[in-house]
DNA sequence: ACTTTTTATTACCGATGGGTAATATACGGG
DNA sequence: CCCGTATATTACCCATCGGTAATAAAAAGT
């Protein structure tokens, strides 16, 4: 797709290192595709041939970058989790009350859950998988589900989030969320971070212990000129 | 199972009715384990010889009460279907404030996602049906939708509702609701009415235009005296 | 130019499972 | 007691699809 350096005469471990990301380049593609065919069809409609037409390719061509069907879904499933485990590192790492820390992750998973493999987080059955893959998506999810009672009990901690059950709270926050990935379409009518602020505030404003302000302050770290990039 | 009327001297009609009651009550009997199954494995997990076995039969027995196995699942949908539209009616019948309305509607659909037909509405996939059957499921969903958006807007009118995206908060709400079907264990910590009373609480605390009392007076048609019958 | 490795293709296997045909059995009615 | 209908069983078909040789083509290394 890109430019690669052409030039014939550069180190010898260029063309080596050339060849490691070209396979890792095909391999993303493989998955980016197979996430795609499975949401629109679901997992066992989708074949792994229509998976390589899709590509080009032939389906025997598939098992140079991966063991089976069930590894694919596995995988997709886990560019999904680092992407949560990245922006909640990032969410901690900031700190703040646990208020604040909610909204953000809140804005953060909604966000992420109109993209595929944030979909695929919810949208996947992990009975798919076997058992030793299953295991890990269920620490996975569980994972997850710890952040935000954590956040949500660290609010009342601090006084930032009225005294309620985190485990209750946490549970009818994340169904809200986690069904974005199933009614989400990218050529709606609102756009991921309208979604995204819209879910913020609705969220969490029966929990603030006194009102909050607005979406901006809590949400200011990224984007600080709206409307720039894509 | 029940008693039948052992009479052989009783009107020519009743042996009539009886067998068209049995086979009914056997059809039926298919549904239940169906959609168990179809919970616990999955819908293409799931096959005709297992829920056969399950009832003590075999596979083309089963051919006698549905023409596929897609019915099967459309039907076991349907039930669930007219679950919903059964204590909507009754909720539109006793009238009431928007809120009042959404009050009611979210316990008892939180009550009703706690049932194996209840989380069939949203743990089966439509794509597994016929174009026609799909068709039929997409209405009701759609009609569910515009009643929680009704009820909401109809709130908002009569002032017991905030404004408030009617939409956006529709998504909120049945997400949440939704999401109890994947999650709802019978035997959890909490029962499937403390989970509904939790829920209608916690999700429209934020809406309401002033403080709403308590569960208690929303809920108060059914069940008189808690601890009766079941 | 030759060899080796990687990557792809064609052709095929085999298990699974929905669905059907032929047939047996239970049962109510005359 | 026999017949017709409903209901069940056994045995089987066959389309689908994940996965696997065997092998060809392309690229890298020497």
């Amino acid at each position: 797709m890109d430019a690669l350096p052409p030039s014939p005469e550069s180190s010898p471990w260029l063309p080596f290192e050339n060849r490691r990301r070209a396979r890792d380049e095909k391999r993303d593609a493989v998955l980016r595709t197979a996430v795609q065919l499975f949401l629109e069809q679901g997992y066992h409609r989708a074949t792994l041939n229509e998976v390589a037409e899709r590509l080009n390719i032939t389906k025997p061509a598939l098992y140079n970058y991966f063991r089976s069907k069930e590894e694919i879904l596995f995988e997709c499933w886990a560019v999904g989790q680092e992407q949560v485990d990245g922006f909640i590192a990032g969410i901690n790492a900031r700190g703040g009350t646990g208020l604040v820390k909610l909204r953000q992750l809140v804005h953060a998973y909604a966000e992420n859950m109109a993209t595929d493999h944030g979909a695929s987080l919810v949208r996947f059955d992990p009975r798919d998988l076997s058992e030793k893959n299953s295991r890990i998506v269920r620490a996975g999810k569980k994972s997850i589900d710890r952040t935000f009672r954590k956040y949500i009990a660290d609010g009342i901690a601090d006084g930032s989030i009225k005294p309620c059950d985190p485990k209750m709270t946490a549970f009818a926050i994340a169904g809200s969320l986690n069904w974005i990935g199933h009614w989400f379409q990218p050529d709606g009518a609102m756009s991921a971070t309208a979604i995204a602020d819209e879910f913020t505030d609705r969220l969490t404003e029966g929990l603030a212990a006194r009102p909050v302000k607005k979406t901006a302050s809590t949400v200011a770290k990224k984007k600080p000129s709206r409307g720039g990039i894509r």
